[in-house]
DNA sequence: ATGACGGTGTGGCACCGA
């Protein structure tokens, strides 16, 4: 089984590539984020068309989150229980398989700007109760995914400049610290149960020529829940399609459980 | 220090992302 990870900056914009990518790579699920547009308009039918069902949080111009899925999915949830927030950023669904029902969660983290900003404050709300609100799902469901556009470099090997951006967003120590938080709820992160190519990221800025001189940044996660630990045989990058005309910012994460 | 690129909205640019 496979699951996967992207966020596609305009689903509008990215849907021939979500399909060809969809093609060339028959994942069980596949987390979508950033899709910048409204439910209605999600083309829920060329993804029904292309085998899968499909389930949205949508959002006009910002934000939005999907799970795609082999098999229909069930428990669905927008955003975290509790949060008042007004940007959609968190959809869970729970997909059968066949080691029985498995939670997925998916998330576009709050970006944050810079510390300091109101942005970044919310940043840090929105992640304790990001949180608060995995450990009870953890406690319901132990065979659990979370994945998504985390919007923070866990450690210095994840940024093409750890020096240079010293405590600059995506790199503070505070931001870091939520995310080893989700760590000690007994997460794992699946990219780092495999060695990996030096440099490895997961994002790289349109700007500066970032993809080719690959200054990027390892930003998008795929966790799984100690249960699943031991299904685990792959997880990598597919660098391929920020490769395309007109690519997304971002790579997606693909993760492989037996 | 700033902007660089790309997407969106309703615009002649501003805002946001990371």
């Amino acid at each position: 089984m496979r699951i996967a990870t992207w966020n596609v900056n305009s689903l509008s914009v990215r849907l021939p590539q979500v399909l060809a990518w969809l093609q060339a790579n028959p994942v069980d699920a596949l987390a979508l984020q950033e899709l910048k547009l409204t439910d209605d308009k999600f083309p829920l039918q060329a993804l029904q068309e292309a085998g899968y069902h499909a389930v949205s949080h949508g959002q006009k111009t910002y934000n939005g989150v999907a799970w795609l899925t082999r098999t229909p999915a069930s428990e669905v949830v927008r955003n975290i229980p509790g949060l008042d927030d007004d940007q959609a950023r968190i959809i869970a669904v729970t997909m059968d398989t066949p080691s029985g029902p498995m939670r997925l969660i998916n998330g576009y983290f709050v970006n944050g700007q810079a510390p300091g900003t109101d942005k970044f404050a919310y940043k840090m709300r929105w992640l304790q109760a990001l949180q608060d609100w995995v450990r009870s799902e953890m406690a319901a469901h132990p065979h659990l995914v979370l994945v998504g556009d985390f919007n923070v470099a866990p450690e210095d090997r994840d940024s093409y400049d750890p020096v240079g951006l010293k405590d600059t967003i995506h790199h503070t120590v505070e931001e870091r610290a939520h995310f080893q938080a989700l760590l000690d709820l007994g997460l794992i992160d699946a990219f780092r149960m495999f060695e990996q190519p030096e440099k490895s990221y997961s994002w790289w800025d349109y700007r500066m020529l970032g993809f080719q001189k690959n200054r990027g940044l390892r930003i998008d996660h795929i966790l799984v829940s100690a249960a699943l630990r031991g299904s685990v045989t792959a997880c990598s990058v597919d660098r391929l399609p920020r490769k395309n005309p007109q690519p997304s910012d971002h790579a997606p994460v693909v993760v492989t459980l037996d």
